[in-house]
DNA sequence: CCGTGTCTCTATCACTGATAGGGAGACTCT
DNA sequence: AGAGTCTCCCTATCAGTGATAGAGACACGG
């Protein structure tokens, strides 16, 4: 079975699950493959490659095929339902918003935004604001996740850690978070609330038309 | 004059400017500081603690002060108001956003985020939704500058993209940028009109109390 | 049989973050 | 004064990183 960019991105994917993007280096990715490093760069001009190509089949994965809203959804909804699966991409990998964020020139990026706009003009939204809503929408869940997958820090960074002065200066937040997190409450819940705060904003903005 | 934490950070700020985060290695900062490069380990634990540092310091620049709202100014005017001094931080050096979407357990952040909170929640919304809000705002504006702030892709990496063919494939998205960018306007404009759609969104979620 | 292109190899580079352990100087306690 | 101790910086070195140069195996078309 020869060695091909398909493969090496697919056991990418693989070693990023199991340790993390930090843990995605040429080495282990060749001994991986069976192969030494060099090799990798007959088929990649370098790790940069490599990394977008990983956020190309993250992305891949849940959007294998996109869709437009259908005839009795609201542009609204659909466009939740859009952030979500690309909330749900990033989440399915370690370090998944990092990636994504990193890659240069995602076609699959360019081709959810396309879809997204497009949409919204469909509805009868001018193209400025279609633009504005759908990147708003996406760079919120961007930052979102990447919020989410930031890496606990290691025990010993906690040790001078003082909860008891953090809730002293930081009283609204620490209530807040207690409040929230009543059991049953998930983080999922979060991220669709805030989500639908940009949702009604894009509403809002969009104008009378919709 | 002895090292100490402040100066280290200090120079790693100039150094950040200078090379952008992949340049600054304990090496070249050390020799800045006409010091071998061990000597930092004395003073800090680690890399990933220069880095959290680094933010702070970032967001220090912005924020050594922070006033809540006045009493006549609505606090919607006054989260544009944070957001935008939050861009120009992260904006102010290279790979800004980056650097504090890393940064562990940041306490500027959680200030900021205790200022928002406690400033909506004095202004009659839930502390809830206060918080559902500012998150919102937050994450929105470190993605949004994340994707300002990704790096130009070297020149070599532009010979395979055809752009005519990216036309092709996604016409809204080249459509609305070309449409969008007209002489005068800039992504400052592009970034208030997306926090814009955030914005009416908190109004919308905060209630009718507001 | 002979090139020519494809793919993988060995060997090696310059650098990175990090640790071990030594030593100079200052400060304190007896 | 002398002994011990703490602070701060050093040299030496490690394992590991992305990347390049250049040799060699293999297959396929002439």
């Amino acid at each position: 079975m020869p060695l091909d960019r398909e493969r090496i991105v697919a056991e990418a994917v693989a070693l990023l699950d199991a340790e993390g993007l930090d843990g995605v280096t040429t080495r282990k990715l060749a001994a991986r493959l069976g192969v030494q490093s060099p090799t990798l760069y007959w088929h990649l001009p370098n790790k940069a490659a490599l990394v977008t190509a990983i956020a190309e089949a993250i992305l891949g994965e849940e959007f294998g095929e996109m869709s437009p809203p259908g005839p009795d959804e609201r542009w609204q909804d659909w466009l939740i339902g859009l952030a979500e699966r690309l909330r749900r991409a990033l989440l399915a990998h370690p370090d998944g918003a990092r990636i994504v964020s990193t890659a240069q020139l995602s076609r699959k990026m360019a081709a959810i935004s396309e879809l997204g706009m497009s949409s919204l003009v469909a509805r009868g939204v001018s193209l400025r604001h279609a633009r504005v809503i759908v990147l708003t929408v996406e760079r919120f869940t961007v930052g979102h996740v990447l919020e989410e997958q930031v890496p606990r820090p290691a025990g010993d960074a906690l040790k001078d850690f003082d909860m008891a002065t953090f809730t002293e200066q930081h009283p609204t937040v620490v209530a807040a978070v207690t409040e929230y997190f009543v059991p049953g409450r998930t983080v999922d819940d979060l991220f669709r609330e805030c989500l639908e705060v940009v949702i009604e904003g894009a509403k809002v903005t969009a104008g009378p038309s919709s």
